[in-house]
DNA sequence: CGGGTTACCTGACGGC
DNA sequence: TGCCGTCAGGTAACCC
């Protein structure tokens, strides 16, 4: 579900939210029956310490403490969230209560989220985020030179490879196809046939469609919230993404669709080569 | 190693 | 109304 834009969108939110750094009085665990069970020493990680900052890697969010770090991902539903009395769900995975009161619930009921600890210094070995890629937003180390060096020799089409995180982190579904349709490059194109060229309109729309969908707070197609449980609204402005059959908002010919990589895959076969 | 498929889960939606 | 198949912002574990 989240990619990039709805992960750093949460992210802010909560360091605006959080701002005044409370300190964790305690975790409460409902369950912890997610992908990965959820380490039953989290609550004494945290319990009277404060979130020191609220980073993101990936499409993982960091939440520091003076001793180490709380990791999450949010896989397709997950969701952080403040929870008054009464509003309590049964996909509620933990809570944090704070010493103001607040509450803030890690909800996710499909249960393909993540929650990890890291320990101090141990960021760059944890198995979670060892073998991830470049982030797209850094301009130095995400540009043409590097993808195309990256995809000389790949097969798989190139929407497949944007997407690998091994690769280039942050872009899912939704902005793979975003990001191909302002390239001009169609999904199913081989990596490795990539012109120079080409990889540097993708670098460029890749870059675009994921800072105006920051901008816009993310997308919300179903369960996606930003942390103040307000919607996105970049789902608007999507040119092709979940559009099969509706006509291209550039020249009016029919959005097509189909599996690429198990995924659904959206593109104008005009506007893309 | 690269690339392809399957599995993990719940819930929403459309067709009958 | 209800039942059933399909699909969903992700990723890890397999297989070849």
């Amino acid at each position: 579900m989240p990619e990039l834009p709805e992960v750093e969108t949460v992210r802010a939110g909560l360091e605006k939210l959080l701002r005044d750094r409370p300190v964790i009085q305690n975790v409460k665990l409902m369950r912890g029956d997610i992908r990965f069970p959820i380490p039953p020493e989290l609550p004494k990680r945290l319990e009277g310490r404060r979130f020191e900052a609220i980073r993101r890697r990936a499409k993982y969010i960091l939440f520091d403490t003076a001793q180490g770090a709380l990791l999450s991902h949010l896989g397709m539903t997950g969701s952080w969230r403040f929870v008054e009395a009464g509003e309590e769900d049964k996909h509620d995975h933990f809570y944090i209560e704070f010493h103001d009161g607040r509450r803030l619930a890690f909800r996710d009921p499909r249960r393909f989220g993540i929650i990890d600890w890291v320990d101090p210094g141990k960021e760059r070995e944890h198995p979670r985020l060892r073998s991830l890629g470049v982030e797209p937003l850094d301009a130095s180390a995400f540009n043409d030179e590097f993808l195309f060096q990256a995809s000389r020799k790949r097969t798989a089409p190139v929407k497949t490879f944007i997407m690998d995180q091994r690769i280039v982190v942050g872009i899912g579904n939704i902005y793979a196809s975003e990001a191909l349709f302002r390239a001009g490059v169609r999904p199913s194109r081989p990596a490795g046939r990539l012109t120079k060229a080409e990889c540097a309109r993708i670098v460029k729309a890749a870059q675009e469609v994921l800072l105006e969908a920051i901008a816009a707070g993310g997308s919300s197609i179903r369960d996606y919230r930003q942390a103040d449980g307000e919607e996105g609204g970049f789902q608007k402005r999507h040119f092709v993404y979940d559009r099969k059959g509706l006509p291209c908002r550039i020249c009016g010919s029919s959005v097509k669709s189909r599996v690429i990589g198990g995924r659904s895959t959206y593109w104008c076969s005009t506007c893309q080569s």
